[in-house]
DNA sequence: CTTGACTGTGAACGAACGTTCACCGTATAA
DNA sequence: TTATACGGTGAACGTTCGTTCACAGTCAAG
């Protein structure tokens, strides 16, 4: 009856990671088939065979399976989140509840773990930048800052965080706040980048 | 010996996490056993059945272990982050490096997993809450708004995310943009919440 | 038409599963 | 001392597991 078995096999994938995230650990061959509305598990047995040969899906030596851990874009993992579409913040438009994509928090905020540090936000300097106190950010240590970036940095003896930029033909750095109340630090001893900042969090409950 | 027993209670939970993030699955009871150095799995469903009285895992219907996150000394997430202290963005205060906490961003931010959902947000009616074209929100399902709370909502057909408001002693509800461009939504017809947005995330990189 | 290549069904196998029971030490409490 | 609670052993049960086999239906290429 199903007329693209590529379709079936993807979307037999979409329902175990469902699966998967739903309940924490991944399926077995039984709870496929009644996933995927299959009547035997055998079907669920092949269309792992499938997802395995794809790379998309681990076995164990006992034939159990385990989320993969390699990172790809359309791989199961523990701990994935449901990624619907985009919400039009002004100019509504449908936010319809179909699975996109599957992914972690961790793994699509971080690349370089041990460089990452996270650190809290007090004071509105930034909060032009969407930046206001009490979020979050991530901040990645020993990355070269480039243009419009924002830092961290211990410039003249103190921390803070601002907006980064090199004059071209310059050697002159600026360190510009994203707030009107205040202005643009140009270092004038010493400036120590200790980190750049990849993402902000913000937490409500 | 009360003292060995809780010793060899916490070794257990240890090894069990250690499987757990060694395979990505929770081991069967003769693992457990295995792992622990037990002769016999039902010492380890014993052990089993005793952390979960502790609340430290979970189990399935059916009996099968699931992952739980284990907070305290035995972490179970593989993905820790440091945390530090404050940085001041105005004013600025040191930010030492001294580890504060550790948590996973998946442990931070969501609660309740089945519920929780993301979506990427288009248009800036809610650029004054730090809410910027592009960002993340994470949205938890069939939560109660309350006064203050951003959601996102259908209301008269149409999906937006706004401010929640409901003014006391009325059943009124309004939907509060923020952004002077736009004004303040009262629904006419329906009102449906989707959801209460729980974080906001913003990746630069 | 026949011939494959797929996909799903259904039954079957041994192995591993979760769970329970009875039993054996040892250590603590009375 | 006796009693009792606890951690571990070992065997047993019914269930579910992963896996394999043979077979039926569908579609495209020959």
């Amino acid at each position: 009856m199903d007329k693209a078995g590529d379709a079936g096999t993807k979307a037999g994938a979409q329902r175990i990671a469902r699966f998967l995230q739903e309940k924490g650990r991944m399926p077995s061959y039984s709870e496929i088939a009644l996933a995927c509305g299959f009547k035997s598990k055998n079907s669920a047995f092949k269309l792992a065979r499938k997802l395995e040969d794809l790379g998309l899906l681990a076995r164990d030596a006992k034939g159990r399976l385990i989320p993969k851990a390699i990172k790809g874009e359309n791989q199961l993992k523990a701990g994935a989140l449901r990624m619907l579409g985009t919400v039009e913040a002004g100019f509504p438009s449908p936010a319809e509840e179909e699975l996109s994509d599957v992914l972690s928090l961790d793994e699509m905020l971080i690349t370089n773990r041990q460089a990452t540090f996270m650190l809290k936000v007090s004071g509105d300097s930034m909060c032009g930048a969407g930046i206001l106190p009490g979020d979050m950010v991530l901040v990645e240590k020993g990355r070269q800052p480039a243009n419009g970036d924002i830092v961290v940095a211990e410039v003249d003896g103190q921390w803070t965080m601002k907006g980064f930029k090199k004059e071209k033909g310059s050697k002159d750095v600026w360190l510009l706040p994203a707030n009107p109340k205040f202005k643009p630090i140009k270092p004038k001893s010493e400036l120590r980048i200790a980190g750049v900042v990849i993402a902000v969090i913000r937490k409500y409950k």
